[in-house]
DNA sequence: GAAGTGGATATACC
DNA sequence: ACTGGTATATCCACTTC
């Protein structure tokens, strides 16, 4: 017998005697990696139909409890049933628990309960883990006291110890949560350069490992002269991967780090090792990493969790940042302050000795990034885990829907409710075809400049709104029932009860939990309550997205619709008490509103938010966004109606709230962007256009002068989908194509560069124009001012009746008809 | 072949 | 396919005269 502490890290399992075991790597407060075997029961639901008298539940019982199996060469059969009242949509139910010797069985069992008394079949569609880890609680990266005999060499399990590079492996007895809650992992950073970016396309020149106190760049391209302590090299590209694995293996860490590293170093890895027939043996049992392929590749490594940065950051973080690209070198300044190495990539052929330094150097920085961006989001890594209760390398790649299907399966006992299951290929292909609901009301504003503008917003609007009205799938009602909420959508009327549901319950405490965490946070800031704060946020405002998700479980596009027609309603009443009250709205986009203090104090505007709130229905609340001095509103391009989703705040703090304006788009070149934001800042500062007008007409000058560097000319678009499948040939297909001729890598999902040249002879279109960057041609003078710099400022302009566009002609020198 | 319009596409807002 | 709908803007593709 022995007694540890242990933190589980990777869940994995196995079949010994027809039955399931979790097999759990981990470690213990020492240090000592540990794996432990454990079992659970094995069972999932059958939910009778109603009224059932108890005579026929017995026989029904007595005989699914003799269902015996032999498929795929494996017995299995039924080993227990009990009859439990369970919760299932809202309603209570009589349901049975029917226990089996093998989870991967329960779908052909469940296929077998074909019966007339049985209503439905539930929970056989969760996975082993998620079914051990919700049946035992043995969360992952959470705490634990454990005992349980050790295995040593033992033949118990099929020996599945013996094979096992770990400190001890320990067969389960007993697990108990404990306190403690730090964790530092080891973690090994990996990066690796090639010559061709299609996987195992080319050679690999170097692979990159960073961990604690330890640097490395692996290569067996000679360089006799470069004398880089870091540096070690191997025979040749098959003696690299050997000893890449030796690496892996003697750090042994928790997790194999990488960026980007599911869809190119991992599988490129192990392109290159099948190629050369050299086992690429990471994982812990000595097996190989598997890949599974989905919208994107995954890769998997057995007892180390093999993470990739860039999946995580894209869920957890992407929406607040500001940097254009997911890029390491993007990410890396966001978030170091640091950058990847100044390098410019060649092929291999073409590199001297001194280059070949130089991307060592990049080589091994990159992973240094990587490291230090780790280090950076464990935080949220961690408790993201602990949150969801998935295991980690599952919880770093998943998107919210997930993230939020993870949290409620994983807290649905405490409702006594059966799982919903997932919908088969055909319900998702019905749901996706059903047409959109309306969503959020967003308000009309008249252009112009504004003093003085108070913004209130609703504090997790949708998440709100689903708690108060009740709004999900098991809440729904097939028909009007008394006291419950009623609305319209398209003309139909919807009904949700008022007895509180599993759903919007869960999302009460989600609300709840995030206000307490942030308060804390507040109190005592640190990055383990930021991270806590942001993970419930996050999942706060994927709730709503969650049930109108075709991919669902628990899918309710009625709740869904009736979350935004309850959000209209609240925000359009809103909207009529601010007027009302003699202040005037001027803007208002699903949550917030804007509206202009008029003769009226700032705290007469307290007081009112305070009696506004008074009157709103359930945890619904409005909140002061700010005051501001003053607020730019511009017309839409065509007409003159104003623009929604676009304006400028200039806050009390002299701070500047930009959106959607072309300064924030990242398909505008630089020099548009920068002059727009220098018009705003200058107007919003000022009040008026003066010195903006005499800034602008400066730029213009610049512009038929060609003194504008062509760095700030380019203009970058992003290739959504792959190059052959465009209907449309617009300017940045062509760039990609260009790019394509001259074998410059280029693939869904890059950003595309170019600018547009004069170009000779009549063509006429923009995309006959285009020009990569690296190919010399004069800009064209025209596009710049007409298509760029005009539509970024003609707006703000006509504000003061300023005409933009006969200031850029007037002092013209080439003709309409050149271009 | 010019003018007008709708569709395709990218990106932002909340 | 991997949370939802609302909105702007550009440029191409196509129709029409």
């Amino acid at each position: 017998m022995m007694e540890t502490d242990f933190i589980p890290i990777d869940y994995d399992y196995f079949d010994f005697q027809g039955r399931n075991y979790a097999k759990i790597i981990g470690r213990n407060n020492k240090g000592k990696r540990i794996c432990i075997i454990d079992s659970c029961p094995v069972y999932f639901w059958v939910i009778l139909k109603d009224n059932l008298k108890q005579k026929k539940i017995k026989t029904l019982l007595e005989k699914i409890k003799k269902i015996k199996l032999d498929i795929k060469g494996r017995q299995t059969k039924v080993e227990n049933v009990e009859l439990h009242d369970k919760n299932y949509l809202g309603k209570k139910v009589k349901a049975l628990k029917i226990f089996a010797t093998n989870y991967k069985d329960l779908h052909d069992i469940a296929d077998k309960l074909g019966m007339p008394e049985i209503e439905k079949r539930r929970g056989y569609d969760l996975g082993f883990i998620t079914h051990y880890i919700i049946e035992k609680k043995l969360n992952p990266l959470s705490w634990y006291k454990i005992s349980g005999e050790v295995l040593n060499n033992s033949e118990e399990f099929g020996g599945i110890d013996m094979n096992l590079d770990v400190d001890f492996c320990i067969k389960l007895e007993s697990a108990t949560k404990i306190l403690k809650t730090e964790f530092n992992p080891k973690i090994l950073c990996y990066d690796i350069e090639t010559d061709d970016l299609k996987i195992g396309g080319g050679e690999i020149l170097m692979v990159s490992l960073v961990s604690d106190d330890f640097k490395k760049v692996i290569t067996w391209k000679k360089s006799p002269h470069t004398k880089l302590n870091y540096v070690e090299y191997v025979k040749d590209e098959a003696e690299l991967l050997e000893r890449f694995v030796e690496y892996v293996r003697a750090i042994s860490p928790d997790f194999l780090v990488g960026y980007f590293s599911d869809g190119f170093d991992l599988p490129y890895l192990k392109a290159r090792a099948d190629k050369y027939h050299v086992k690429l043996s990471l994982g812990l049992d000595n097996s190989q990493p598997k890949f599974r392929r989905g919208r994107v590749l995954t890769g998997k490594i057995n007892g180390i969790v093999h993470i990739d940065l860039l999946k995580f950051i894209q869920t957890a973080y992407s929406q607040y940042m500001q940097s254009e690209t997911l890029s390491l070198n993007e990410v890396s300044k966001e978030f170091l302050n640091d950058n990847k190495k100044d390098f410019a990539i060649k092929h291999s052929s073409k590199l001297d000795e001194k280059d070949w330094k130089e991307y060592f150097e990049y080589n091994l920085h990159d992973s240094v990034l990587t490291y230090n961006l780790f280090q950076k989001f464990w935080p949220d890594i961690i408790e993201f885990t602990r949150i969801m209760q998935e295991p980690v390398f599952d919880v770093s790649r998943n998107g919210m829907s997930n993230n939020v299907e993870d949290y409620i399966i994983h807290n649905l006992n405490r409702f006594n409710e059966i799982p919903e299951k997932h919908p088969t290929h055909d319900e998702i292909g019905k749901r996706r075809q059903i047409k959109k609901y309306e969503g959020a009301f967003v308000f009309e504003p008249i252009p112009g400049l504004y003093e003085d503008i108070v913004v209130f917003d609703f504090t997790s609007s949708y998440g709100s709104v689903i708690v108060t009205y009740n709004l999900s799938k098991s809440t729904l009602l097939q028909k009007q029932e008394k006291n419950s909420h009623h609305i319209k959508i398209s003309e139909k009327d919807v009904y949700f009860s008022k007895i509180p549901g599993f759903f919007p319950e869960m999302l009460k405490e989600i609300i709840e939990k995030r206000k307490t965490y942030k308060k804390e946070l507040k109190n005592k800031p640190d990055a383990i309550k930021r991270a806590r704060s942001n993970a419930f946020k996050l999942l706060a405002n994927a709730s709503y997205g969650y049930q109108g998700f075709f991919g669902a479980r628990y899918y309710c596009r009625e709740a869904a619709a009736a979350t935004a027609a309850f959000a209209r309603d609240a925000i359009k009443n809103t909207i009529s008490k601010i007027n009302k009250e003699k202040y005037e709205t001027i803007y208002s986009d699903t949550d917030s509103i804007a509206f202009l203090i008029k003769n009226k104090s700032k705290s007469e505007t307290l007081k009112f938010l305070k009696k506004l709130n008074d009157k709103l229905p359930g945890i619904m609340e409005l909140e002061l966004e700010g005051f501001f001095k003053r607020g730019l509103w511009v017309t839409k391009r065509t007409g003159s109606v104003g623009a929604k989703k676009k304006y400028a705040l200039l806050g009390e703090d002299k701070r500047i709230k930009i959106r959607g304006f072309e300064t924030v788009r990242r398909d505008w070149c630089k020099l548009a962007r920068t002059v727009q934001n220098k018009v705003i800042r200058e107007v919003l500062f000022s009040g008026n256009e003066g010195a903006a007008l005499e800034y602008v007409k400066e730029v213009i000058k610049n512009i038929k002068q060609r003194k504008i560097n062509k760095g700030d000319l380019i203009i970058k678009t992003q290739l959504k989908k792959p190059l052959s499948e465009y209907k449309a040939i617009s300017p940045h297909v062509i760039a990609a194509r260009k790019m394509q001729e001259k074998e410059i890598p280029i693939s869904q999902g890059n950003l595309v560069e170019y600018y547009i040249a004069e170009t000779e002879g009549k063509k006429k279109l923009v995309r006959d124009k285009v020009k990569l960057p690296n190919e010399k041609d004069k800009y064209n003078i025209q596009y710049y001012l007409e298509r760029q710099i005009l539509p970024a400022i003609e707006n703000i302009f006509q504000i003061f009746d300023v005409n933009i566009k006969e200031i850029i002609e007037g002092k013209k020198q080439t003709t309409l008809k050149d271009f």
